[in-house]
DNA sequence: TTGCCGACTGACCGTTCGGTCAGCTTGGAG
DNA sequence: CTCCAAGCTGACCGAACGGTCAGTCGGCAA
């Protein structure tokens, strides 16, 4: 833990660390002030408890991952002139996710455990979202029989559970050199498979 | 509980119950046996430790639930004449996975809490999937072009997330009747796009 | 120099954790 | 009836838990 940043932005990281790995009910905060170098009052100092530090650790990571507001663009702009734009191209956010693989197996503590955080999407999201989606339809760019409530969370479903279960099926990529390899492989094949569906000619 | 059942089988309902809401890390042995209506004493009279018991409770979550043969008759067998036989038809493994929000929960707590368990599927599966994509895609009733290892994946990451974020979402469903309706629309939209994708006519 | 404040610590609190153990009850075999 | 094993319990253990608190320290303003 580098020794130079305050003492609250190191309990953060070690905080960020233990949650990510053990969950809420997993962590201790005698780990998390050992990882961040400082005794465990000092945790107490600055967090009234461990909700409010576990709380604190939720918002840094969505904050520092920038993960709301490149969400929010996606969403909402009008420059996404197509699909590749919203999933396929390195900006999209299949691949965003992928290069912040914290916040999603976080996401995916905060689905289990529930309870407090904000979670993600938040409920506001949802009309941002549907509307988007509605107008892609208009477009012509998606399916207008789709199901726009189903779309987004099979999206997130993906990405979320992949990068909890993925240590599961590391042997299933032999041949690839390494995860960063892997995870790339699978948000392709994942991408192919929502653009195109498994069928050929999209149909059974 | 019911307390006609034997002790075991009320201690392993109760830590079924427990498990699979709070996760190993977050469950206590106490509160399993006033759950269980029996001493806490009794848990290790009849399991040697926590985790045994929790691998017991995995095993019979997966034996009760009939999981395991049902993924691999639907894997290994020949009679698999279409893809709605695989994910479609009601005897498909979406559907049966859906009838089973317990079983799915549990597997995402043993993606995310790792260690024992024996998890699902094992790696023994591997061929046996992979053989199955292959002779399929043979077929033509999958495309050729897909990656076979990266469409088992996403396939059981969006059941297994949708039964542990679905509480996230129940809103997004407006105007459904209850949770079982809002699981079978889920269940069919995702089949949906699996199948054929979410662009018209396949393509970008 | 004094006074104050925020950062920080170690000792400690009550509680709960997983786990143990001696001993009680019960029912079937001999 | 005796015996024994299995089912079952309450009291108990040391360790770890989240959390508290008195008090030390360094820096800064007056």
């Amino acid at each position: 833990m580098d020794p130079s940043s305050s003492s609250k932005d190191r309990i953060l990281d070690a905080a960020g660390q233990v949650f990510r790995e053990k969950g809420f009910a997993g962590a201790s905060m005698q780990l998390i002030a050992r990882k961040a170098g400082v005794s465990k009052s000092l945790l107490y100092h600055h967090f009234e408890s461990k909700q409010e530090l576990w709380r604190a650790m939720v918002d840094q990571c969505f904050q520092r991952s920038g993960i709301l507001e490149r969400f929010y663009s996606i969403v909402a702009s009008g420059d996404m002139r197509s699909l590749a734009d919203f999933a396929e191209g390195e900006e999209g956010l299949f691949h965003f996710l992928g290069r912040n693989p914290g916040v999603v197996r976080m996401m995916n503590w905060l689905d289990l455990e529930g309870g407090f955080g904000k979670g993600f999407p938040d409920p506001c999201a949802r009309d941002a979202v549907l509307a988007r989606i509605r107008e892609m339809v208009d477009r012509g760019v998606i399916r207008a029989d789709i199901d726009p409530v189903v779309l987004p969370i099979v999206y997130m479903s993906i990405c979320v559970n992949w990068f909890s279960a993925r240590w599961k099926y590391l042997d299933w990529f032999a041949g690839e050199r390494d995860e960063e390899s892997i995870d790339r492989r699978f948000i392709r094949g994942a991408i192919d498979i929502l653009l195109r569906g498994m069928t050929p000619d999209g149909k059974d």
